[in-house]
DNA sequence: GCCCATTTGTTCGTATGTATA
DNA sequence: TTATACATACGAACAAATGGG
């Protein structure tokens, strides 16, 4: 599985797990396949699959419970309902990225006045993205019925 | 690292990498050690120290390049919630590229360190909006009646 | 109550690819 | 070219929780 389209493998999985939850195929409240399952489904090994569920779960779109199963807690649309601005945003931070890898500078230092103040805008631009997340945290209307933390 | 006290062992070395960087121990734009000697500093497996590397990377603090190091992007002290517009957000952006542009111009002599200090901002930045993309307003996932197993 | 299969979570080891120096 | 380092990927094992017999 050297490089296909889409990036890493895990990451395909992870992206067709959110589709499916996405369309309802794996409703919330629903578990999803459990990891051998899952294993056979895509052929991949375990590895790839923890790897995929893992990062459903650091997203908060599953919940796993040992000796029972992965759950779907939220669905991406609610995220992307929500994050439309956002995710536009991201597309425009990694292209930001991909020219900034293909404008290696051979060597050199010193200098660089002007690197030096868009560092600090790239620093508040981080402190402001960090404070949207704390902003639209709050207001989000789903996926919070007001029960405490665990 | 049997320690039922603070939880996983892979959940503990990033507790403590992250107080560390707090701490300026591990100061903002320099890399922390790498995954060898991290695996000699708690006495653990790769497993566990990738495990709480990556933690740190979905959180956004900390920034991976292979063959460089992984290298501190933001304090968890600067999660501080900051009001924001969307609007600001995309205005920021965009003069950031408006910038980037003037700084990767065919200056020759242009600062790689600079450089390359802007490109794992910028990198961070990506990640803490595709985190922000991803969590949004999902401070938890537990809780759903009917959903939530027994 | 006890044993056993299933499942998740965690941990261990190792190999390969790619990028950097 | 060689060495270092991260990212991904393969496999395996154990603990804890669940549920069926």
């Amino acid at each position: 599985m050297a490089d296909p389209v889409g990036g890493p493998a895990y990451q395909q999985v992870a992206r067709d797990l959110r589709e499916r939850i996405a369309s309802a195929q794996f409703p919330v409240g629903s578990a999803i396949p459990s990891t051998a399952k899952l294993r056979e489904m895509y052929g991949v090994s375990i590895t790839v699959v923890r790897a995929a569920v893992a990062q459903l779960r650091a997203d908060g779109l599953v919940t796993g419970y040992p000796g029972k199963g992965v759950f779907v807690s939220a669905t991406p649309d609610a995220l992307v309902g929500r994050a439309v601005t956002v995710e536009d945003l991201a597309r425009q931070v990694e292209e930001l990225r991909a020219e900034l890898r293909r404008a290696k500078s051979p060597r050199r230092s010193e200098s660089a006045a002007e690197v030096a103040a868009l560092r600090e805008q790239v620093a508040l631009l981080q402190a402001q993205v960090l404070g949207l997340y704390a902003q639209l945290g709050i207001p989000y209307p789903g996926g919070q019925p007001g029960a405490a933390p665990k």
